[in-house]
DNA sequence: GAGTAGGTTAACAGGGAGTTAATGGGGGAA
DNA sequence: TTCCCCCATTAACTCCCTGTTAACCTACTC
């Protein structure tokens, strides 16, 4: 149920073309930002960090090849997927060469596009696929948790918890925050969070002398040493 | 047999000694891709079927050596063949580590890569490849696997979910994914992958004191020791 | 000390996962 | 050809994990 939540900028002049790619990303809960032309996109993606950056080649304002440049040129990794109606592979090699990471070309199957995002999403987590704090690691690959070497079970919204709160440790997370990483679209009314934390800190804290999970009145969770 | 054109992907970031080899190589009727980085290089090579991959070593954005594991890792058998400038015995020792084939160093005689090139064409039919993990193992030349020792009796569909399971450790595989290793084309909306994942445990881990098959409630199965 | 935010507990429902057994097709052996 | 065995598929059933909810308790804040 609760695959941590992807997003995405797609950078596409084509209207309709963009929303049918949006609406069908959504169905597979990958949220997704617009850009319509490559300035947009190009700013966009420098100030925003995005899962996968999906990219036509030919933009007004700035072509994609154009936008790839910059973004490598100022440091931004995100792996990016160049949509194009070209096939060729000196085409193909001047977007390697740019610095994207895949292609696919127009026309193609919203399921394929799919699957390619999810694909660079998991190569680019691969690289840094390990959270850690204090003694405690998670490893995204295995999906298995670890605190002073022993494994925790955690169920898969505890999971989606622990995620959301290491990733941003040492910051505070919101109770507002961490309800949306478990629930996008709909938050429940009820206690439902604190239970889920409950049984969270019965796994992360209970056990061991120190907590690594603080409660601040009024403003969140933290996640931290001390 | 080398009738058939061969296909290569050329991995180098020196565009010159790229294009000449390229040339070379045409007139030996072996066609050839490029790539000018190593992440280029990962993806070509990974959706692709070529018959020899020729990797340098020093690239940008992805070293050879990390290329060669990653697609190793990824289950791509492809023969490599790695070009270098450099000639240190550790050098060869870590490249054989990562998963290379043969060796060549520059500057070599373009003859001489031809000739490589198509011996470890001709091996790849005779290339041996095993699978491991813990105490785990599978052949996938004589289609045989064991525990501890042990041979396992596996049907088809179970020697595949296996070898899936297997290529990703210690990684999470989705039901998803399961299914459509089995069923590539059209997934079957009953609990066959429940049974044949509950057949599989029967060899693999029935009669054995540790499990290797694991369940992560609504995440899919990992296999790994623990 | 009142009011509110957070914590604890237990009951419940639903569904995902495991198990078993029956069916039927395909391929090899006789 | 016929028979038989292996294997995939399917359904039916059980089990138990997980999420949800309410009710109650505690601790903090003002």
């Amino acid at each position: 149920m609760n695959q941590t939540p992807l997003n995405v900028l797609l950078v596409e002049d084509d209207r309709d073309l963009a929303a049918s790619v949006a609406d069908y990303l959504l169905l597979e809960r990958i949220s997704c930002d617009h850009a319509y032309n490559g300035q947009a996109g190009l700013t966009l993606a420098s100030e925003n960090p995005y899962d996968v950056i999906l990219l036509d080649l030919m933009l007004p304002r700035m072509d994609g090849l154009a936008v790839c440049e910059k973004l490598r040129a100022q440091g931004v990794d995100t792996p990016i997927l160049m949509l194009t109606a070209r096939d060729t592979l000196d085409d193909k090699v001047a977007g390697f060469d740019a610095g994207t990471d895949d292609y696919l070309v127009k026309p193609f199957a919203l399921e394929e596009l799919v699957v390619r995002v999810m694909a660079l999403s998991k190569r680019r987590s691969g690289q840094m696929q390990k959270l850690q704090v204090a003694d405690l690691e998670m490893d995204l690959q295995s999906k298995s948790a670890t605190r002073a070497g022993k494994p925790l079970k955690l169920t898969p919204t505890g999971w989606t918890l622990l995620e959301t709160l290491m990733r941003a440790s040492p910051a505070v997370v919101s109770r507002q925050e961490l309800e949306h990483s478990v629930w996008p679209d709909e938050v429940p009314d009820t206690n439902s969070l604190k239970v889920h934390m409950y049984n969270l800190r019965q796994q992360v804290d209970k056990p061991f002398e120190h907590n690594l999970i603080h409660t601040l009145s009024g403003r969140g969770f933290v996640l931290k040493e001390e």
